[in-house]
DNA sequence: TCTATGTATCGACCGTTGTCAATACATCTG
DNA sequence: CAGATGTATTGACAACGGTCGATACATAGA
């Protein structure tokens, strides 16, 4: 039963209109692209997202980041959550391994944000 | 004369095959992503985008963001050399004024980065 | 129930960052 | 040249963020 995170502080809808070049945006748009693009912010961050990226099924656990990314598995957790929090990955619980899959939908909302 | 930035850190064809979700990153290929999305990790900063985007000839000058952003003139300033060492962004200083621009290429290239 | 294992949280350290006031720099105009 | 004006830099401060070791929590298995 897949538990998710405790509070999805962003989801896609939520910033599935805001574009950065199509005008002035409140400050409420503003902080909510900005708090996604700050989880991107971090080039441990960046290679965790394309690390899951690159399995076989597009998920991971932490196991499986540790290693390959060179950082302690505590602070590997903590990006995790970063990334949970900005919406960019969802957590599931299965047995003792914590999978992580990207969230399509934000990456397709900030990319649409970006586009020219 | 257009002297532009000192040193553009970042230039869109350094960063413009990478995709976070086309499989495994190397750590440089992440840093100079990671450093361009830093940029867009504050709302200040998004806003200034879209502000610079919003005016009539897509250009600004600090003075038209100062007002609107509600920030001090020098820290409008050092927001705008973060966009500009990021790349996001070009200098032109003409007479008094120092004029903003988006670099699409640039904006281009991360919403690329970001396709799933 | 006890143990092993995978993950999260805590506490601490320290470099980074956002902000402003004061000031320096650059450029136009008399 | 002198003053005005737009922008950048400096210095200071508080808040934030990345990192780790130690430890707590959760789950599976014996």
């Amino acid at each position: 039963m897949p538990t998710s995170a405790a509070l999805p502080v962003l989801d896609a809808a939520a910033a599935c209109c805001s574009t950065v070049t199509g005008g002035e945006l409140d400050a409420g748009e503003a902080s909510r692209l900005a708090r996604m693009f700050k989880a991107l912010g971090d080039p441990a961050r960046v290679r965790l997202l394309s690390l899951i990226a690159a399995q076989p099924d597009r998920e991971a656990c932490i196991c499986d980041l540790t290693e390959p990314v060179g950082l302690s598995q505590p602070t590997v957790s903590h990006h995790m959550k970063q990334l949970v929090d900005a919406g960019l990955v969802v957590r599931e619980q299965r047995g003792r391994w914590a999978f992580y899959r990207l969230v399509e939908d934000t990456l397709t909302a900030l990319s649409a944000a970006l586009k020219p």
